[in-house]
DNA sequence: GTAATCACG
DNA sequence: ACGTACGTGATTACT
């Protein structure tokens, strides 16, 4: 037996490493009275972070209590795994920081289902964002381990993972193959292990006694857990790439951008993503740039290339002045790289073996609960060439069911909106709040354009935008603005009096909004504004999460793709498309406060794309 | 590391 | 007192 010594809180901890058989017997006899001292703490190592990855491989498992833990070296052999094994299926109780990892790892490494390991697991990581989901550079700590370890357990808690980075320096390793290479016997590689399963059962009382003072109901946490689980299934499930549509599309963007690069170049321009390069050039060309970004620097992006090469927002010619052919080259040069290295390129680096993208969903990605899934929550809506790039299974076809103007009826809801509720109440499955608003101020000859400035006016307006903003995205003029905003407040009074009454009731509270699900939301003291967005943001994503419970509940899991804010993707047998489009819909179908919460299914062809104008 | 930019709901 | 659009992730330039 290799053991090492650290200090934790001013204890004394051991992190035992079996070398034989005899320690592993060690371990075991421990194993056998680890349920009755509480949670077990479960931690892996593993060679990077591609899980689905034809090299992936699972090298260590963690196991700890709050003074003692055991690494178990999984790669060395049968007899190890085994026991390990044992371990994972027969102790009653594990605590994890972002089981998720974990479970998908040793699902796919040892045989341990999510579904046998994801109901007898706490997550620290969920526990702690419902206490605060801020960021560090929002004013949280954060949901790492390390920050949590150094305030909840011991300030002086090692950051594990640096610290891991500079021994891999040290072996002449880096950051990205140090997992993999690090000598499995290497004395920091084995404590640090140790200690995160030991820092997580200690973690894990204490946030629970947070939870519980701060008032957290325990459902809030169990729903998350539950969401958590589901999610990761998903994860597992994965999307089909079309690798060879992917791979023409990688190169055909290439060439594009190349093409864009070179054409821009001829106006000085070495780089199209230098954005002062390409202000000195336009200057030099005659063009006077005169928005300027928050630092003071010449605005050159997106809208105001757009302006310059005489396009609108769709990128459709306007017809109003010659346009630039350096904001032009610059805008199609930058499309195709950023469509390249961030989708078609990101889709090709992180296929699974099995020809899947895995995508992780981040149940608590936003600090307002909204998830996270990082590259497909980006993916362009504009054009159907990125989206083409992902396929339902074999005979199958994608359906998509989303929620309708979500936000608008939550917001109805919570803020008692009597002409709004009145009118999503009456209204049926067809109903149109912008043009009911512009029907309300304009009566029944409004027009498109109305319903377009209501629209944009209501909704800019009711997360605090001011009239220039407004102005600015909607297109209108300022005095149009301000006599929409005027007959909003006029039509629905309620919403700025219960903007109000959220912010008086998040100052009595530290400054946190309390959703209608028990989540909390940290304001920032000079935003206070922004607590009707997220009320609004929170209870949406629960809607969402309350529909993918329900699916679940319908026995449609294996078909859900992704969660997608207000969406949830499915891939279905074509044969039988339409009933699985009503199942959805009907899953998505419910009601906050006596509004109804509608949701509209489109069935597609085989690829995400053939939503947005593919033929295929 | 920060700023700017661009992609989404 | 007044007024503020909200929430993300990824890449590149630049200091």
């Amino acid at each position: 037996m290799k053991t090492y010594r650290h200090a934790v809180a001013g204890e004394t901890v051991t992190v035992h490493v079996p070398q034989d058989a005899d320690d592993l017997g060690a371990f075991l006899d421990w194993v056998r009275e680890a349920d009755a001292r509480g949670p077990v703490g479960l931690d892996t190592e593993t060679t990077g972070l591609g899980i689905y990855g034809a090299d992936f491989r699972l090298r260590t498992v963690q196991f700890g209590d709050r003074s003692t833990a055991w690494v178990i070296h999984w790669e060395r052999g049968a007899l190890f795994a085994d026991v390990a094994r044992r371990a994972l299926e027969n102790v009653r109780r594990f605590v994890i920081h972002n089981a998720p990892y974990d479970w998908a790892v040793l699902d796919r490494c040892a045989g341990i289902k999510i579904e046998s390991l994801a109901p007898r697991t706490t997550d620290t990581r969920i526990k702690a964002a419902l206490i605060d989901p801020r960021q560090p550079q929002e004013g949280g700590q954060g949901t790492a381990l390390k920050p949590l370890c150094a305030l909840y357990v011991d300030p002086l808690a090692p950051d594990t993972q640096a610290d891991l980075v500079q021994v891999f320096r040290a072996h002449g390793l880096t950051k990205a193959n140090g997992f993999a290479k690090i000598d499995l016997d290497d004395p920091t590689f084995n404590l640090y292990g140790g200690l995160d399963a030991i820092f997580a059962a200690r973690l894990d009382p204490i946030l629970t006694f947070e939870l519980e003072r701060l008032g957290v109901r325990d459902a809030l946490t169990e729903y998350e857990h539950e969401l958590a689980r589901i999610c990761t299934i998903m994860q597992r499930r994965g999307i089909i790439l079309d690798a060879e549509y992917t791979r023409e599309l990688d190169v055909a963007l290439g060439r594009e951008a190349e093409e864009f690069a070179e054409k821009a170049a001829r106006y000085g321009v070495e780089s199209v993503h230098a954005t002062r390069q390409i202000a000195e050039a336009l200057a030099g060309m005659g063009e006077t740039l005169t928005e300027r970004t928050a630092s003071g620097a010449v605005r050159v992006d997106k809208a105001v290339l757009l302006s310059l090469a005489d396009r609108d927002m769709r990128w459709e010619r306007i017809g109003s002045r010659t346009p630039n052919a350096l904001a032009e080259a610059v805008l199609h040069a930058k499309r195709a790289s950023k469509w390249k290295s961030a989708y078609a390129g990101g889709f090709l680096k992180a296929v699974g073996d099995d020809g899947r993208y895995h995508a992780s969903i981040n149940t608590l990605g936003a600090r307002t609960g909204r998830m996270g899934v990082p590259l497909v929550h980006q993916l362009p809506s504009s054009d159907y060439m990125v989206r083409r790039c992902l396929l339902a299974d074999e005979g199958h076809v994608v359906v998509s069911t989303d929620f309708q103007a979500v936000e608008m009826r939550v917001l109805a809801a919570l803020a008692k909106v009597r002409r709004m509720v009145d009118g999503f109440v009456s209204g049926g499955s067809g109903f149109d709040i912008h043009m009911f608003t512009a029907q309300l101020v304009k009566g029944p000859n409004a027009t498109k354009e109305d319903r377009k400035l209501y629209k944009g006016a209501g909704f800019g307006k009711v997360y605090g935008g001011g009239v220039r903003t407004l102005a600015r995205q909607t297109g209108a003029s300022e005095e149009e603005i301000r006599r929409a905003v005027a007959a909003y407040d006029r039509l629905y009074p309620e919403i700025r009096r219960s903007t109000a009454r959220w912010q008086r009731e998040a100052r009595a509270n530290g400054m946190v909004a309390v959703s209608a699900t028990g989540r909390r939301l940290p304001l920032d003291r000079d935003r206070v504004y922004a607590v009707t967005n997220y009320l609004c943001q929170s209870a949406g994503r629960d809607l969402l999460g309350q529909a993918i419970l329900n699916v679940h509940e319908a026995g449609l899991l294996d078909t859900t793709l992704l969660p997608i804010h207000d969406e949830l993707l499915a891939s279905v047998p074509a044969k039988e498309a339409k009933e699985y489009a009503r199942v959805y819909k009907k899953c998505m179908t419910m009601s906050l406060y006596g509004v109804p919460i509608t949701a509209d299914a489109e069935i597609g062809g085989r690829s995400w794309g053939s939503l947005y104008g593919a033929d295929y």
